[in-house]
DNA sequence: CTGAAAGCGCTAACAA
DNA sequence: TTGTTAGCGCTTTCAG
């Protein structure tokens, strides 16, 4: 059905070692040889089967990246860092949408481990369960057993070469700006339970709120999903609670959008009547109104620096920390302004 | 190095025809040598190498889908629809970014052929490019030849299955919503040239001028690339131009955030001095400031669609055209309140 | 129900 | 410079 390398070789009248040469192009062949051979190619619009060219050569040029979602911002813009350099450096790249779950995580990794990647990108906050840690673990070992690499984006709780942001940091950073301002119920919508990237975000804002002397409150922290609708939700619960707050801080920014939405159609102002704040700095942060304040995590630069440690020899488990910053816009009001609005 | 099929044979002290055949499920199996067989695979980490079956096997179970460009919401929410299609039916999703580069997209298809996917997904307008259109109907042709299906997701170029959506409609019925509201200097972000879906939805903008007896005014043309940014500097060079317009109609959303950017930075409110329109409805529209009125393209349903094709046996091809609304949220004025705004 | 053996399409020695 | 040949790891007849 489909051309094969000897469909070309008997058109051009050689053999099939001389088109995979001329195809390859790591062995001398005559000028005019590789010209029959180019053009029976053309004709024929023959392309090498990878698998049968992947059961004999060991690496397959490709890489797969897992992300929770590719339609979320957040992993759209590190996909884009990934692309960026997988393309460069000519590797097909497969990406795979874990949608937050764990066994298909690992089921992925098994998909890729039988595609015989060249690496793996995890991309997101790992679950802190006990199970899939232990079953990650397997995959990483096996993977270096086939002499795959394992980069680890965003986390790193298995022992493998990782890019991680600031989290705590930031989250810590951010809190105090809002703490500079003069607020004190500073409510936070907490990302999906178990997950690293949720905890370290409430742990900087705790750790935030004590260093002001200010004690945590459980009623001002309600749990999200870090989807925009789930932000939406959990705003709209925290204002049916009826607990008293004057700023609000969204473990992403995603949620912070759905928050400004809850916010105003229960009539009240950002950042007039309540200031926000958001985790991410995805593209759409500044073109909210008011724009946010957020913490910028470097997107792109972390999809960019895991594929060049996915290509890059392996070595031992390197852990690169990016720092974020605190961008601000026009989404915090001092308390005293806010006040009197 | 890695762990064969025949590692796990001898584990479990049988052939590997059965390993073979248990890990398959296609034939009977003793219920305690199948139990032998599976704890060896699970000792061992073991997963079949997915290249050697593909080189019996005619299916490889992957799919490739090419997008302009995946952190664009357009494409991500299209993606996002071929992925839960994909996961339902357990095919591998490979994404790739071709960043409207033609050539590109054309490599991309070899590449995806020379990994035998079981069809690929061309998403986005097409370039009204000779050259392009007869490289891409040759692929076509090939991909044919290898049994694999070919969907054009946004367009229809060449004969193939295609879901399109109707841009030229969406763009007339939306561009007369601003002419019931009095405008008649509509002004149009065009959207990169060369491409189908910036001349549909052009073509519809025209159309619904003339049909009210308004002749299209070159000047009110300003050219983009479909990016928020592109959108931004589109709009500044409209303003500096000094033509006079009361609405602005952006061939897709994420210029129109841009236009809402530099309308603002401008001194000019929307709707109060100038009404906007997009195109697409991406999730973020109804969360700018104003909600933006729209052009709804259905973008999941797109990509559940083009993967239903890709999956379902061959056929004539069949194009699946899909209609567009427009979503009336905040953004338009009448020009009698501008006026007075 | 299980094993032996052929062969998928290609590349890489090894010869010539 | 080119051809011949032996596998790569798996599935699938064909026997038993």
């Amino acid at each position: 059905m489909t051309t094969r390398i000897s469909d070309v070789a008997s058109r051009a009248g050689v053999s099939n070692a001389t088109v995979s040469r001329v195809l390859n192009g790591n062995y001398p062949v005559a000028a005019d040889t590789r010209e029959r051979v180019l053009a029976a190619v053309r004709d024929l619009g023959y392309v090498v089967n990878a698998h049968a060219r992947a059961l004999i050569v060991t690496s397959t040029g490709t890489v797969g990246v897992i992300v929770h979602d590719v339609s979320d911002p957040y992993f759209a813009e590190i996909v884009r860092g990934v692309q960026e350099v997988a393309d460069a450096n000519e590797r097909l790249l497969v990406i795979c949408n874990s949608t937050r779950n764990p066994a298909r995580e690992i089921s992925y990794i098994e998909m890729l481990r039988s595609h015989r990647v060249d690496a793996v990108i995890l991309a997101g906050g790992y679950i802190e369960d006990d199970d899939f840690l232990l079953a990650l673990d397997q995959q990483a070992r096996q993977l270096r057993v086939q002499g795959a690499r394992l980069v680890l984006c965003g986390h790193h709780a298995v022992r493998a070469d990782a890019v991680v942001p600031d989290n705590a940091g930031g989250a810590y950073r951010v809190t105090n700006e809002l703490i500079r301002a003069g607020h004190r119920r500073i409510a936070h919508l907490v990302g999906p339970p178990g997950f690293s990237t949720s905890l370290h975000r409430l742990h900087g804002y705790h750790r935030a709120l004590e260093s002001s002397g200010i004690t945590p409150d459980a009623r001002l922290e309600s749990p999200g999903d870090f989807t925009r609708d789930g932000g939406y939700d959990a705003c709209v619960r925290l204002l049916a609670s009826g607990v008293d707050f004057t700023a609000l801080f969204a473990a992403n920014d995603l949620m912070a959008v759905g928050a400004l939405s809850a916010l105003r159609e229960a009539g009240l102002s950002v950042p007039g009547d309540v200031s926000l704040v958001g985790f991410g700095d995805i593209p759409i942060s500044h073109d909210l109104t008011p724009p946010l304040t957020t913490v910028r995590v470097p997107l792109i630069e972390m999809g960019r620096r895991s594929m060049e440690l996915a290509l890059s020899p392996a070595e031992a488990d390197r852990v690169l920390r990016l720092p974020t910053e605190v961008v601000t816009r026009q989404s915090i009001a001092t308390l005293a302004s806010q006040a009197t609005a």
